[in-house]
DNA sequence: CTATAAATGTTATGTTATAACATATCAATA
DNA sequence: TATTGATATGTTATAACATAACATTTATAG
């Protein structure tokens, strides 16, 4: 998916990232748990960024988790192994878009619809940035907050 | 101040940050209360990120301040204006070593020595990653956690 | 089977941040 | 210089985010 700002059959999009993560587990030999795969479909039913305790409700309401360690624990693993990404600016997460690859993304967060994009161009530039200081990069955060496109078009149509 | 990992005057650091913010407060009818210039000047004891509430244990020790919101709005005037940036990745801050110039820095985050580094040259490049979506940027996040030359020099002085 | 590791369940608490409202101080001007 | 409107500070309370520590259960390998 490439821009989940506009209009797309989302239930494809879901239905494709769940597939490529279960396939991804079983190749890895992870363990997609049903708190997991549960906190992957609540991510991935919108690209809307939840909170760790938003999550943490659709779970209780579940019947599958109710306390917040769960909920973190969940989404860590989804974090660790690139199915999710937190967005630091909204201390929330989002499903991966792209889960199948390797990748540091640039995040793109709509202040209109709140929707978070992400775009995987971002890790080489921030290499190229760290190398003129010397400084060796461990892990590397690229958000930006503005408007998306649509919303912008939307808006001038008033 | 370029390259805060390596061995500088540091004294003259604070100080010529202190007076470049006291002058543009004059310019720019801002008040640098005397919460505000202490704020400033915690920050301004070293390039470590400090949490709202280390600042706040420093104010209170001072006698300036001491309960939350106090240190908050003091440390939000000094982000709203340039004069320190918020580290999102640690949820902290830091004061502005280049306080003269409107920019969006990029943050150098040092595992090792702890130290938080700023440049400047990041801003164009999240223009020109957003351009590609149609996305227009309010503000930039750009945050790499890693190690720094020296650090990495010193460590293999073993 | 059983030993081991991984995951989940649970309690408690730590950490970061803001809403809401009261009071004081500053700065412009009548 | 008194009024006044804006800005800053003081205060209470609570919201929001996150993890330490330990017990129990479940999965997997030998
Ligand atoms: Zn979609
Ligand atoms: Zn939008
Ligand atoms: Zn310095
Ligand atoms: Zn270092």
């Amino acid at each position: 998916m490439q821009n989940v700002f506009a209009p797309h059959d989302h239930a494809n999009c879901t239905h494709s990232a769940l597939t490529t993560v279960e396939r991804a587990c079983a190749e890895r030999g992870l363990r997609l748990t049903p708190i997991r795969k549960r906190t992957l479909e609540i991510l991935l039913e919108g690209h809307h960024a939840l909170g760790a305790y938003d999550v943490l409700q659709k779970l209780s309401d579940d019947g599958l988790a109710d306390k917040p360690p769960m909920a973190y624990r969940a989404l860590n693993f989804l974090v660790e192994h690139g199915f999710a990404h937190r967005v630091e600016r909204l201390n929330a997460y989002i499903a991966c878009t792209h889960p199948d690859a390797d990748h540091t993304p640039a995040l793109w967060i709509c202040l209109d619809c709140h929707k978070v994009a992400e775009t995987v161009q971002a890790a080489e530039l921030g290499q190229r940035l760290g190398q003129e200081g010397g400084f060796s990069i461990n892990t590397l955060t690229i958000e930006a907050e503005g408007s998306c496109q649509q919303c912008r078009d939307e808006s001038s149509n008033d």
